[in-house]
DNA sequence: GTGAAAGCGCTAACAC
DNA sequence: GTGTTAGCGCTTTCAC
């Protein structure tokens, strides 16, 4: 099988064995070296070649080989993306935005999950070095400082979501998130709302403990001191939101107004309340985090944080591009802003009594 | 830059530049066959070498370099992933059990998203070509011929879903809707409902196809003659769902439930049906088709149609694998049975009206 | 059982 | 402007 000559009843465009670009010169009548400048579309190749070799490209329907390309060039073309979890929503949006572009620049994704597991990120990261990928974003809001030591001591370009080690060949997209849960407070207390809880994330994540501070921060900035027993962990699923939502519940003085970390929280708070008999915005008012897109549908449309995918997806592109296509300018930590903002929907309102409290006043 | 020395002052470990399998050798004081024959546990080494090596290559963190492994083995361990939008909570599900199977047998994954756009499928082929994919599974749910051919001739293995053409090389999952659909609409037509509307996926999709015709023909099977006006089309997106339901809405003889091609379609429809003011299931039953996480979690809980997202993905991954790693056996069309089974929460009820009549009666 | 040597398909010097 | 040649990092005969 290996050295037999095309047997006689194959016509030559079905002769797929050893397809490469020496099979291309010979037929173009011109050197490989001419072959790959062409396809490689330098400018200095004579036009008159370079229609011949694309002829016979097309007819044979040559595809180049990226390994070979990877290897000899260095270059992969590839970078890694890494998310906790393939399953929220939030991700495959980042990712859609994220590959969009990087396919309209020429590269390929390698999108590894770690599911929130330390032992599966670092065989993520292991593979994505067998690879010989040319940048990783890593997504995952929150990573071991150990691992990501095997990425930083290759000089692997690095962008971070919210947490970034400073140091060159980082960059990290450093997300406002005060700005958009300042104004979900600020909304919710100008509706009269004091007693409002916040589910947080799984507090090992940086973004969560920051998404807590914010809600701390603009708490205090409307003249409220939170009662920790208005705070309790979720873990940004919705199961987590349906027990965050239970443990709230379960207290005497429930909360008027609940503000979630994100998304999919907010719609498992949504569910526990539904199941209890509490309506929405009627008796409790619900804010979530992200803005995924099936947040325009719950019942009732979720008023949550937009936290927009594809900003960050361009922002890591590009940083990650530029530390690739040009290292020598801007060495050093690279920082990105990520905005964040309230939308306005259907799951608040005012707080249960205000609007009786308000007919009886006006009567 | 290309062939000085290790600088002095530089300790060999940190002496990142070339490191490669010679490097291993010259440390491990053996021969470069050797490194590699360790590295890939060929039984025969000798284990006091296999020591000393393995001692070198975690001492400086070697990490082979897939590319060059690739291209001279011909193996890229590398499998694409053709799924039409990442965005549709289904494919996530999918696609994670898939990346579990893969990683674990050593092969990595290159997802494509479609967009339902063959032209962006068409690039999507192209760049699997290039990276040279072992195989590839189709999860599109529906293929353009011409765009086949491009994988086909260069007898690249393929599993599809649904839709498979029956060549030496190709695999197909084939679902079985009728059992499920069936099951759904007994389910209605026990409780006593018999204008039963269906929300069909875009026509052009086989699957969409497959599953209108197992609804016309479960329909049949109760006794019930499908009017044509009962059955709209969407397009498996939320909008889709809304936009179906507002058709249905529209008609004199409003149905007393409606069946839907997917779950993202029924979350459309149940959101239509909360801003119409119609309550689900007291005015109108809703089951959705997938059994997507969120499902659960819907106001009210989905009834829907399962389809095991890992149940595909282990099949589709051993469809490719078996057809890479034995080419010789089983040549030819292999089909594998996917089943589908109604899950019933609580989007489904009897019809309006029911309850009173009953009531009346056995006042 | 181990090593030397020949490439895998391509790019990038370097001559011409 | 085009061709020749030397590898990229690895696997795999093939001798020993």
């Amino acid at each position: 099988m290996t050295n037999d000559p095309t047997p006689p009843n194959q016509t030559p465009e079905d002769a797929s064995e050893r397809m490469d670009i020496r099979t291309i010169a010979r037929l173009a009548n011109v050197s490989i070296a001419t072959v790959s400048r062409t396809i490689n579309r330098v400018s200095t190749v004579n036009p008159k070649m370079a229609k011949r070799v694309w002829e016979v490209i097309e007819k044979l329907d040559f595809v180049p080989n990226t390994q070979a390309r990877a290897l000899v060039s260095g270059r992969s073309k590839l970078f890694g993306l890494l998310i906790s979890e393939i399953t929220n929503p939030f991700f495959p949006e980042l990712i859609q935005g994220f590959e969009e572009i990087a396919v309209e620049h020429g590269y390929e994704i390698l999108i590894s999950s770690t599911n929130h597991d330390p032992k599966r990120m670092s065989h993520c990261i292991r593979r994505m070095l067998e690879r010989k990928v040319e940048g990783v974003a890593i997504m995952t809001f929150g990573i071991e400082e150990p691992l990501l030591e095997q990425l930083a001591k290759r000089k692997v370009p690095l962008v971070f979501i919210d947490v970034g080690p400073d140091r060159p060949g980082i960059s990290v997209l450093k997300v406002d998130y005060h700005h958009g849960i300042r104004q979900a407070v600020q909304h919710l207390a100008a509706l009269g709302h004091r007693r409002i809880a916040f589910v947080s994330g799984p507090k090992l994540l940086h973004s969560a403990q920051s998404r807590l501070a914010a809600y701390t921060k603009s708490m205090h900035e409307c003249g409220i001191v939170p009662d920790p027993g208005w705070i309790v962990e979720g873990d940004h699923t919705l199961e987590g939101g349906v027990a965050a939502m239970g443990q709230l519940l379960a207290q005497d003085d429930l909360a008027t107004a609940v503000l979630c970390s994100n998304d999919m929280t907010a719609i498992g708070v949504l569910h526990k309340l539904y199941r209890t008999g509490l309506r929405v915005p009627d008796d409790i008012s619900v804010i979530g985090f992200d803005d995924i897109h099936i947040a325009e549908v719950t019942i009732p449309p979720l008023t949550t944080i937009q936290m927009s995918r594809f900003e960050i997806a361009k922002a890591a592109f590009d940083a990650l591009q530029s530390q690739v296509e040009s290292p020598n300018q801007l060495i050093g930590k690279r920082e990105f802003n990520i905005s964040t903002s309230l939308i306005v929907r259907e799951s608040t309102s005012y707080p249960r009594g205000t609007m009786e409290h308000l007919r009886k006043k006006s009567t």
